[in-house]
DNA sequence: TTATTTTTGCGACATATTTGCAATATTTAG
DNA sequence: CTAAATATTGCAAATATGTCGCAAAAATAA
């Protein structure tokens, strides 16, 4: 599953005629099996293996070729593969210790969405849900307090 | 309505313990019955009416107090009174032409909202669902063309 | 391996947002 | 209503975020 992830992504590179380059791999890596990031902390974590100017570059082209795309969580977005490397899901963000937490694609709630944008002739090609309170942790010592 | 909008958001500043002051009453006017409107926007109208800096900490004072809130649009974000002051609803963004269309509540998405935060132990306080792609008039130029 | 094409890093911009502080407006107390 | 106390504003400067051109370095093609 790890290497058939790096598999398609090089292919996908190529198909669209991108090369392989090691500053792409470590970004895709980076992105790889984690929660949404921000890019002031793919920054930091990259400081010394690509610029700035690279990050944005190569995430400019991630989301072109469809490889990642960017989750706004209410105000600050952060990046995340897209659904051909990880599963389509949602967000619950916790507004009290930041933690965000994926949630499983829900047929009915997919499905609403379509409805929905049918009802107003519009061709929904992408949507995002974020959800923003207080996670089972945070609720339990807000209680305690 | 439109008086007891402004009647509201003076209460609202009060009990946090602000000040009324005509900057705020700007912008909150500003924001009244609109779309979502950008900074810069609201920059651009106001220019010679509050500052960029105050601007800025108007919007911030909003959203804590709950007046506003920054609404992301794609990449962008745009900023829009609260359910508070005007009624709950999603938006359509069109990628083509950038038009917002917004979405009446539906109660069916609301509940499932809920309900999915529920499953996961999530007290949910607030969400948003933003949806991107064509509207119908750009549907239609995309198949003529 | 060499030639060709792409990508990178760097520094300079451009734009967006925040901050400190003195001046001004708002609120409070009398 | 006025004066004192407090909060907010405008301005200029500092930061943060995102983009660009170009020579050097890396990747691909031959």
């Amino acid at each position: 599953m790890d290497d058939s992830a790096i598999r398609l992504f090089k292919t996908t590179l190529r198909t669209n005629n991108h090369s392989v380059t090691k500053t792409r791999l470590i970004v895709f890596n980076l992105l790889k099996g984690q929660e949404p990031i921000s890019m002031n902390s793919l920054l930091r974590i990259g400081k010394n293996r690509f610029d700035r100017a690279s990050l944005y570059r190569t995430i400019n082209l991630f989301e072109e070729i469809g490889v990642a795309h960017r989750v706004n969580l209410g105000w600050k977005y952060k990046i995340e593969l897209t659904d051909k490397f990880a599963h389509h899901h949602h967000h619950l963000s916790c507004t009290n210790c930041g933690r965000v937490i994926p949630i499983r694609e829900d047929d009915e709630l997919e499905k609403l969405i379509i409805q929905i944008s049918d009802t107003h002739n519009f061709s929904a090609s992408k949507h995002q849900i974020e959800i923003q309170g207080l996670c089972s942790k945070c609720m339990r010592l807000k209680v305690v307090m």
